[in-house]
DNA sequence: GTAGTGATTGCCT
DNA sequence: GGCAATCACTACG
């Protein structure tokens, strides 16, 4: 892609795509509450197998915190063949199987067990092959599917972006050539974080409350907006933000 | 728009 | 054997 090319986003392109830098070990060797809101605005960036370049925003994403937390797949230190990414070096991409059918994309950060789940994305390049493998996925595609849908979800954003076991468990996000997150300009016009609790889990409901998911307030690609339960970050206030 | 439910399989106990 | 950090379809208002 050329530095003149327009990102495709119909909601909040800015302009002609500028040169970004791939975030390095220094971004993920981060707490994981921090760095889950610090992941929000950067772009997640995939190359398929053909070299086309999938591209997009980070709205929305969820903390799992490691031992102490119930709702964590490494509650209290558990080590499985599954979850070992998630006590691999910070940056280090998780992916799992779930429901049978679908697959959920974490980076591991900063602390034991800790990793951030990417739960949704705003398309920006080469919405068409998202579209693609959307479709292929789904049985009967009665429904007309908008472009804001094509990644509002955890296991969307890994059929558009084609992340599976496979593919993407365990590599390095600081170095792999098939996938990384880069810094954007736009990420600093974020004004506000949103917090809730997170989305489909079932433990102690002290942390099952806990508001450890966190999305980029009005953004229309986000998975599933909160009335009630949430509360509302300055970007700005926040500390430690990278 | 939203509430209810079936799909589908690898992992963990 | 139970179930999962989900999705998409259906029915109903």
């Amino acid at each position: 892609m050329s530095e003149n090319d327009q990102c495709e986003s119909e909601y909040f392109s800015s302009g002609p795509v500028q040169y970004r830098k791939r975030l390095d070990a220094q971004f993920y060797e981060t707490p994981c509450e921090e760095m889950a809101m610090s992941l929000l605005g950067k772009i997640l960036v995939r190359r398929l197998d053909d070299n086309t370049l999938l591209r997009g925003r980070i709205v929305e994403t969820e903390s799992y915190l490691g031992n102490e937390d119930a709702a964590s797949q490494s509650f209290k230190g558990k080590i499985t063949p599954r979850n070992e990414p998630m006590f691999m070096k910070p940056g280090t991409a998780y992916v799992y199987f779930t429901y049978g059918m679908y697959h959920c994309f974490n980076i591991s950060s900063k602390g034991d067990g800790a990793a951030v789940l990417i739960r949704a994305l705003e398309p920006l390049d080469n919405l068409n092959t998202m579209a693609s493998l959307r479709k292929q996925f789904r049985k009967c595609s009665k429904t007309q599917m908008q472009n804001k849908d094509l990644c509002n979800g955890p296991a969307k954003l890994c059929i558009s972006f084609a992340i599976d076991i496979k593919s993407c468990n365990k590599q390095d996000l600081t170095s792999w050539d098939g996938m990384w997150v880069e810094e954007d300009e736009n990420s600093k016009l974020i004004d506000t974080i949103v917090c809730s609790p997170r989305i489909g889990i079932k433990c102690e409901k002290i942390w099952q409350d806990k508001y450890l998911r966190y999305y980029i307030r009005d953004n229309p690609c986000v998975s599933k907006i909160e009335k009630t339960k949430m509360n509302e970050l300055k970007y700005s206030q926040i500390e430690n933000i990278k």
